[in-house]
DNA sequence: TAACCATCCTGTTAGC
DNA sequence: TGCTAACAGGATGGTT
């Protein structure tokens, strides 16, 4: 499940190659993988054909890739089993639902492939618009809404706990909220509530100050760590752009380990059913109070 | 206005 | 052995 780790981990792949590079040609072979752009394919593929890109941004779990004009960029959310795959002009791969093919600088002929399993995911072309806190700063209007991630420079720390103080609603809720804090998702959430000892149904206007900071500083501590391993693959859901699994799986304390230890007291791992998806705590480490 | 939840989607796997 | 149902979860839009 592609979180922020492993955005982060594709953009970064993608910037030495897509940078300065043009776009030669676009084959659009699953419409649905275009539900975010605002008309049909061929608008795509018209605003698309023959533009310059610059290099990749992201916040959160989207991405995008600027265009030379400087007004639109080519936006990429990956769902939960998108992969972008950078090819030589002769390789396929299997459920690739958008191809571009581009003319790089420093890399020459090459093979973009959009590849996503259960087409959560998607690419489209959208506006860019000043962020509301950083007038020189440009992001997609369709991205405008999420909130900066815990790794962003300018994301504000005291901003976010006085939000979060006032919600109205459970921290795990809160985690996975994109507009308050962007980036996570199960996996990360369930890692970082285990290492700061919180369960996932501990109500936000309960949690005190110092707990909520205890909180941020794991979450950031979790995604700095699977970001520097790569980020987690289960399996070839998640791979870099030259087809690649990370290794942050092996480091996992809580998400998918039900049944096994806790490594902290040694009492089995339990999964609840939360949010139409699973929560995985130690309920001895993790009470709510 | 905020919170919540059904929906989208398909390859894999567990169960019968 | 072969079929079916359950499962995985990020973002969104409709409902409460």
């Amino acid at each position: 499940m592609p979180e922020l780790p492993e955005v982060e981990v594709v953009r970064a792949g993608l910037e030495p190659a897509v940078t300065g590079a043009t776009v030669a040609s676009v084959q659009v072979y699953d419409e649905r993988s275009l539900r975010r752009h605002p008309g049909p394919s061929e608008d795509f593929i018209d605003r698309l054909i023959d533009r310059g890109m610059l290099a990749p941004e992201r916040r959160g779990k989207f991405m995008w890739i600027p265009l030379d004009s400087g007004t639109e960029a080519l936006v990429l959310h990956l769902g939960m089993s998108g992969q972008v795959l950078l090819r030589d002009r002769d390789t396929d791969d299997l459920r690739t639902r958008i191809r571009i093919e581009l003319d790089s600088p420093h890399h020459g002929p090459l093979r973009l492939n959009f590849v996503d399993q259960r087409i959560f995911g998607s690419m489209a072309i959208d506006t860019l618009v000043p962020t509301r806190d950083a007038a020189l700063q440009l992001i997609p209007i369709a991205v405008a809404h999420i909130a900066r991630d815990p790794l962003d420079d300018r994301f504000d720390d005291a901003a976010f706990l006085s939000r979060l103080a006032k919600k109205n609603t459970t921290i795990k809720r809160a985690l996975l909220d994109q507009t308050l804090i962007s980036g996570i998702g199960n996996i990360y959430a369930d890692e970082a509530l285990w290492a700061a000892k919180i369960h996932y149904d501990q109500p936000t206007g309960a949690l005190s100050r110092p707990r909520a900071k205890l909180l941020l500083a794991e979450v950031r501590a979790v995604l700095t760590k699977a970001l520097a391993e790569g980020g987690t693959s289960f399996d070839a859901q998640y791979l870099n752009v030259n087809g690649q699994s990370g290794y942050f799986a092996h480091s996992l304390n809580a998400y998918g380990q039900q049944g096994e230890p806790c490594p902290r007291c040694g009492r089995p791992i339990v999964r609840e059913s939360f949010m139409n998806r699973g929560s995985h705590f130690c309920p001895w480490c993790q009470r709510v109070r």
